[in-house]
DNA sequence: ACAAGCAGTTTTTTT
DNA sequence: AACTGCTTGT
């Protein structure tokens, strides 16, 4: 491991030349009117001149747009678009915000480097990968994979897992996450978050260290170290340090408050040359503390950054002061005081709804009719969003939408290279691109007839040692149950390795051997999981090479409904329904937040835990805040367990003391269809009153 | 000895 | 829906 200490001196040591300023463009040879466009501050932050600058921007007040400028302006006074560096929190984000700026300047922002953090790592890594004895073809493990591979360490080590319960390989998995994320020692991350696997700390000790060596062996990068193989890639030799943070004039970053330590440690490196970094984050929205984020990065950026230049964004031009009202009440509940006060020119607009339902059904029904109405009263669908906490509280609410035939987006949840027949796909091409992928061998060789985790884990050990990558099965000790089906599946590999094709027919030529097998172990749906890879062969097309369609499918996750977006490609654009976390950085006319009762929001799982409450009533800050115009929050009074049957739900804690002022609280009143009224204003369908239960 | 099938439990949020 | 632990079958 290296040190933080090491990282600072290797930053100091590069001899700096000061250069007399290169003379900018007079103001009014620039081709975007930036004073008209923004209001001061937003003016301020778009022009200013070199040096690190913290922006701290509250919910609303035009922090994408303002960022875009900022690009646009470093464009137009004559900063190479590839000196530019934007590093922002989702693919989506960075290519609304490139393509936005490539709008005003008639495409010259196209080739502005940036995208997630762990995308920037991953070109890096490509290039250098040797310097860090890894193959340049090396596979990325997502959590899942990363999960498998803990169980294989797992299992192949001395380790007694019997007896008291031991953690499973998921929770080992975000046990290591957190100790990389955090930089802290295994112990402690089992003492604060995990104290019933307190006696295992030597065990799952030994684990990390054997799991480290086991990826360094095969070839294998977690998550964490796309981040953490970067730094020490820096480290270890740097020339090639020097010669990135060169090649990064200016280094901008949304959403800092959701970094963390090894990600502010990037930031620091590639501004190491030219010290132009500026960084853009709301403390009150930093909600990504259990992946390790640490909003003290952007608290501790002044003292950081010496002679660093700190600007606020405070005035709010999404939203109601209505719902202003609601944010701020929510945020002066907070423990950890927050300096800010949103306003906006909004002024009125509708009281916030609190709506309980009976149960699921009647909220799904609820949401369902409101959003209709809306949509005649002339709000387009792609204006108003269903926030929810889990992937999961939708379940219900895409059935009624199904039923009433609106169309829906769904972000968050379970994404497409996540489900169970994606990923078997996936293994074959991943084992064809690095035959040392041994999670992925596992994979498809359980797939056979007759093989399990014993036989899989034999035959990869002779694959192993064979050292040959050209797919030919060689004589070994096969037993007669699966050797035909082995030999098929080698047959096949090859066939695809050699062919040199597209993606595409890579793909497909897969598919051609995986479609029986899909048959038999998933043979209760696998229609369902038939379209899914229809719809994978679709996305296939705009790769050029193999390695570039697994990379992305890891780190650029598809949402697994995105595929109802391509069937109403020409139709109505759809419905936004989002976990609350996938909304960051989103606005919509009309927000419903669903299933808002306690135990959802805040989770159950951070009672007991100030920081983890104070962490989800900014969730549910992020998520009031997404609203421009209409704000409704609903929850279902009653809920279903399977055990122990039905219980009456509390509101969220958060909204209990709200005055009525602020939050109205409506109920719900069944009437005949025909009854409704054509243009209802949506306060006519509830009415003001106790909750119906 | 190992694979396959069944039953019962458990599920946050994301790169 | 996926994972674990248990039982049955080869």
């Amino acid at each position: 491991m290296w040190r933080l200490g090491l990282i600072k001196k290797l930053f100091s040591m590069s001899r700096k030349f000061i250069l007399t300023k290169e003379e900018t463009l007079p103001e009014n040879r620039l081709t975007i009117a930036y004073r008209d466009e923004l209001n001061e501050q937003q003016f301020q932050v778009a022009t200013i001149g070199n040096g690190p600058v913290l922006v701290v921007a509250g919910a609303g007040t035009g922090k994408t747009r303002t960022l875009i400028y900022r690009v646009a302006y470093l464009v137009e006074t004559g900063v190479a678009p590839e000196h530019i560096v934007l590093l922002t929190f989702t693919r989506r984000s960075s290519n609304e915000m490139l393509n936005r700026a490539a709008g005003l300047l008639d495409g010259r922002c196209k080739r502005v480097r940036g995208g997630t953090f762990h995308a920037f790592c991953l070109t890096i890594l490509k290039q250098y990968a040797s310097k860090l004895d890894y193959p340049n073809n090396f596979t990325i493990l997502d959590a899942s994979d990363a999960a498998d591979v803990i169980d294989v360490v797992r299992s192949t080590s001395s380790i007694n897992t019997k007896g008291k319960r031991f953690p499973r390989k998921g929770t080992l998995q975000s046990i290591f996450s957190s100790v990389r994320n955090k930089g802290v020692a295994v112990g402690q991350v089992l003492e604060a978050g995990y104290p019933q696997f307190g006696a295992f700390t030597q065990e799952i000790e030994l684990l990390f260290e054997e799991y480290s060596r086991y990826k360094q062996k095969h070839g294998l990068m977690d998550y964490d170290d796309l981040l953490i193989m970067t730094l020490k890639l820096f480290s270890k030799d740097p020339a090639v340090l020097f010669e990135i943070a060169s090649s990064c004039r200016h280094v901008l970053v949304d959403e800092y408050q959701d970094t963390n330590r090894t990600q502010s440690l990037i930031v620091k490196a590639l501004a190491s040359v030219h010290g132009n970094v500026m960084v853009v984050g709301d403390d009150a929205q930093s909600i990504y503390r259990f992946r390790g984020a640490d909003f003290k990065n952007i608290i501790g950026f002044p003292t950081e950054y010496a002679g660093s230049t700190v600007l606020k964004l405070e005035h709010n031009y999404r939203s109601t002061q209505s719902i202003l009202d609601l944010a701020n009440h929510l945020l002066s509940q907070a423990k950890r005081k927050f300096d800010k006060q949103l306003f906006t020119l909004k002024e009125g607009g509708d009281l916030p709804g609190l709506v309980p339902a009976p149960d699921d059904r009647f909220e799904s029904r609820f949401v369902s009719q409101l959003i209709l109405q809306l949509r005649e009263q002339g709000i387009a669908l792609r204006e108003m969003a269903v926030l929810f906490r889990n992937g999961h509280n939708s379940f219900d609410l895409e059935i009624e939408l199904g039923r009433k035939n609106i169309p829906f987006v769904k972000y968050g949840g379970l994404k497409l290279a996540e489900a169970a027949h994606i990923k078997d796909v996936l293994a074959y091409l991943k084992v064809i691109e690095n035959p040392r992928d041994t999670v992925a061998w596992n994979r498809i060789l359980q797939l056979l007839e007759g093989v399990g985790p014993k036989t899989a884990g034999q035959i990869i050990e002779w694959i192993e040692a064979d050292q040959d990558d050209s797919f030919e099965l060689k004589e070994r000790p096969f037993s007669t149950a699966y050797i035909e089906s082995l030999r098929a599946l080698f047959v096949m590999l090859r066939s695809v390795k050699t062919s040199e094709s597209t993606p595409t027919s890579q793909v497909e030529a897969v598919l051609a051997y995986y479609l029986p097998v899909l048959k038999r172990v998933y043979y209760e749906d696998f229609q369902k999981r038939e379209q899914d890879l229809e719809h994978l062969i679709g996305l296939t097309v705009s790769f050029g090479k193999r390695s570039e369609l697994l990379d992305s499918l890891v780190l650029d996750p598809i949402e697994l409904t995105v595929i109802d977006v391509e069937a109403v490609k020409d139709d109505e654009p759809p419905l936004t329904l989002s976990t609350i976390h996938s909304a960051k950085g989103l606005e919509f006319k009309v927000v419903f937040i669903i299933h808002a009762m306690d135990g959802i929001i805040p989770s159950s799982y951070s009672v007991g835990d100030d920081e983890s409450i104070e962490e989800e009533l900014r969730l549910l800050y992020v998520a009031v805040t997404r609203a421009a115009d209409h704000l409704y929050i609903s929850y279902p009074s009653l809920q279903y367990r399977r055990y122990d049957g039905q219980y009456f739900t509390q509101p969220s804690r958060f909204l209990e003391s709200v005055p009525e002022d602020i939050l109205e609280l409506c109920s719900l009143v069944e009437q005949d269809p025909v009854e409704l009224p054509s243009h209802p204003a949506p306060n006519q369908l509830t009415s003001s009153g106790t909750p119906n239960q």
